[in-house]
DNA sequence: ATGGTTTTTACTGCGTC
DNA sequence: GACGCGGTAAAAACCAT
């Protein structure tokens, strides 16, 4: 369950990539407090620090099976459920459906009069499944959150949140008065700051069929009511994708989280738009590592003015110099 | 609504290819 | 001459009160 968790956040240069073999399957974050490497543990149900040990999560359920299968007969034969749960189908997953292909348990066709029956069944089935508005509306909105996530190439982890924060929001009866399509953008958004992947209110305005406004109203809303505590974004967060768009190295976004590091310690940082910040340490890093790429670039991909990432560049740079005069 | 802060828009001047 | 960059003033957007 944990392993399609946050994008991954490169971090290391000084291990070349080497010990990456033995758990690949666990994606690594950074920990909150000490920046060291995060290794989730699914057996325990925790995901921990490996340098100061602070468990960020507790009590996640692993959703896996007990056993283990070492080939697709063994799990057949010890398999004896069907697929895990999941937030993201409007029932969890967990309502009948009644195949669609008119065979017995042993794969024989049915009698015509069965075959009636069965078509009536489904045609029940269906409807009770739907039925009352809540698990429409449910449905509709998790359809628009997968919608929306894919979009804008949000990993699976986030469309789960989503999900649960909408869950919780049509439970607490914020939804009257408010559209589905808003409250489920609103979710969408908060979930990716929670998650440390932010999206910033103009992405999710271009893949949503709601007005800016309107989702940012509803954000604050559904966060107040829900008291779901979600800081304001780190510019960290939106280094790696900036990096990566415009292809820079490695090298390029180590820099940038280092300025922005410094930054936070000169406090230079309070008040100003995480996204210009993170623009303008990838611009000023960009120059400091002699991969230029210009103002106008980093606009552009960053959806900043050059003059904010100018004026944020000098304060980066300034600060740097202020820590190296000590 | 209001005032203070930040960001954007638009424009200008300078140096370089 | 186009481009990248820096700076400025005024407008717009944002936020807390």
């Amino acid at each position: 369950m944990t392993d399609t968790t946050t994008r991954r956040y490169a971090r290391e240069s000084e291990n070349e990539s080497e010990d990456e073999s033995e758990r690949t399957d666990d994606e690594t974050l950074t920990c909150p407090e000490c920046s060291g490497t995060l290794t989730s543990d699914a057996e325990h149900g925790e995901t921990v620090c490996e340098d100061c040990g602070l468990v960020v999560e507790e009590d996640e359920i692993d959703p896996g099976p007990e056993w283990r299968a070492f080939d697709a007969r063994e799990k057949d034969e010890k398999s004896r459920v069907g697929a895990p749960t999941t937030q993201m189908m409007h029932d969890k997953g967990l309502s009948t459906n009644i195949g669609w292909q008119d065979k017995d348990a042993y794969g024989n066709a049915l009698s015509s009069r069965q075959r009636e029956k069965m078509q009536r069944l489904r045609t029940w089935n269906e409807r009770f499944r739907t039925r009352d508005s809540r698990e429409r509306n449910l449905k509709q909105a998790l359809g628009e959150i997968d919608r929306m996530a894919s979009a804008l190439g949000l990993p699976e982890n986030v469309r789960e949140t989503a999900s649960v924060i909408y869950r919780r929001a049509l439970e607490d009866d914020l939804l009257p008065g408010r559209s589905i399509e808003g409250v489920a953008t609103a979710s969408l958004y908060a979930a990716a700051r929670k998650a440390g992947t932010p999206r910033s209110l103009d992405e999710l305005t271009q893949v949503s069929r709601v007005e800016k406004d309107e989702i940012a109203r509803t954000y604050r809303y559904v966060v107040r009511e829900l008291q779901l505590e979600i800081e304001p974004a780190d510019p960290e967060s939106y280094v790696p994708r900036f990096v990566s768009d415009l292809t820079l190295s490695e090298e390029v976004e180590r820099r940038a989280r280092q300025l922005l590091g410094t930054a936070k310690e000169q406090g230079v940082h309070s008040g100003k738009s995480p996204v210009g910040l993170a623009a303008a340490a990838v611009y000023a890093a960009s120059l400091l590592t002699n991969e230029k790429v210009t103002q106008s670039e980093v606009s552009e991909v960053a959806n900043i003015s050059e003059v904010t990432i100018r004026n944020r560049y000098h304060e980066l740079l300034e600060a740097e110099e202020d820590i190296h005069g000590l």
